[in-house]
DNA sequence: TTGTCTTGTGACAATCTGTGACAATTCACC
DNA sequence: GGTGAATTGTCACAGATTGTCACAAGACAA
């Protein structure tokens, strides 16, 4: 890889922003933490309930999501046991209007990462915000592409400016289907992926009802990619959760 | 799920027995953290004072500090400003008499993962250290080498990060299942696992009734990595209990 | 329009995994 | 040591999941 090119994404990587996600029913609330948290550079998207919550999910991939305690519908706590069973979730912060000790100690069993008591001074969530995602590794699906972002994974480097997908710099040619679907896995190394979430992410369509499609467009990856497509070493199956990039190091 | 058995599966999700240091100049708080962290169950070491902390880390490796800000020498935010420049430094869990909104965002934005204002009820801090090792399970240093995180036992190594199991550097295929319950065993080397436990580790259901399919597992993985299967060495069972995995030292 | 490339569908094969049955083992109790 | 209940090991089997590939419809450029 150029220099350059990697300067470019030591900087992406730096300069890119965490996205959160605030599930709260009271309208000036997330009002109120969007327009703060929006202005302190991070993106910031807003439902009101766990319903909500779970369709934003789906369609994207969010570091942290700030969760109230009592909503109508599914409540915070079971959300938190809900979420956390699930590989690589969201860091959670948990919001209540009741400070006690107990309920601190059942939020954070319960899978929060942390807890705050209503009211809060909005420059302590942001401290506490950004203490956690210093710790957490940063998802980089979000790296914008006129950027010129590169991904790598083995001896191969993914383009996502040129969209093209070179092996030792010699270039392999991918149909826009199959660049999309590659696009999407590596954004996501080493995080397995519904075919749910690949269809929606691929194709932007909502109830794709049989995805098995994917598997098809996994095939046909794998015959380019893999050198042992049988064996696959990039793109593995995780059975019954989908699939899932695996980010191997150069060999030179 | 009953609340007791999922309080049993945080612990469970916890990294094997962590290491905590406790870095504060009063001797009789230093002795009840030890007398309550210590029948939790953690590995807990204590110190006066930033230099004691510096001899301490460099003799052995700790998951956790915790970390008083006032101490006679050099005080705990400095201690945090550079300890977070470190590479997989260790979490920090700072503590203050003064527990004002601008002492916690000053200690949180100099490197702490958490902060808690003295006095604290030690059952919030248990909470508070959970919630942190089980987001954030360090890895020892020894065991992350450029492909990524690596368990050993016996002369296989197990790559968390590439989900591949290697006899002597030769590839050995496993399913997801036989990979998962692998992973879960290994990840708790030494501490037997129940049934319940491993199935909800495994498949993050609730409620599994029967687990009797985990001994049918565990058959087949033994048949993959035993040299005598009906004598296992690596995966041994603890009757009335579950299994524990025992990691043999490499015969190299 | 024609031809080429792409992509979703469906069918079938291969593999994985939980269940159930029975054998083997362990342990408490006598 | 003997007995029987409880626990675990073993393995065949079927259902579930995924891999494989041919095919046709669709997209696109010439």
């Amino acid at each position: 890889m150029p220099s350059g090119s990697l300067a470019l994404l030591h900087w992406a990587k730096m300069t890119t922003l965490a996205k959160i996600l605030i599930v709260d029913d009271d309208p000036r609330l997330r009002g109120l933490l969007k327009y703060f948290l929006t202005d302190k550079g991070f993106e910031v998207n807003c439902v009101a309930n766990a319903e909500q919550m779970n369709d934003k999910l789906i369609r994207s991939f969010y570091d942290l999501i700030i969760l109230d305690w009592i909503m109508p519908g599914e409540d915070g706590l079971s959300v938190c046991r809900r979420l956390h069973t699930e590989e690589n979730s969201p860091l959670i912060i948990m919001l209540t209007a009741n400070g006690s000790e107990n309920d601190s100690i059942a939020g954070l069993q319960c899978g929060a990462d942390d807890f705050l008591a209503k009211p809060f001074n909005v420059d302590v969530l942001l401290a506490h915000i950004q203490a956690m995602l210093r710790r957490h590794p940063r998802i980089p699906d979000r790296l914008v592409d006129t950027h010129g972002i590169l991904i790598e994974f083995g001896d191969y480097t993914l383009d996502l400016t040129q969209r093209c997908l070179l092996f030792k710099h010699k270039k392999i040619n991918l149909s826009s289907g199959e660049f999309s679907l590659l696009k999407v896995l590596s954004q996501q190394m080493g995080k397995p992926i519904s075919r749910e979430q690949l269809s929606y992410l691929i194709k932007g369509q909502d109830s794709q009802v049989d995805c098995r499609f994917i598997d098809t467009q996994v095939y046909r990856l794998r015959k380019l990619i893999e050198t042992d497509p049988s064996n696959p070493i990039y793109i593995q199956t995780v059975r019954g959760l989908g699939y899932v990039m695996i980010q191997h190091s150069t060999t030179h």
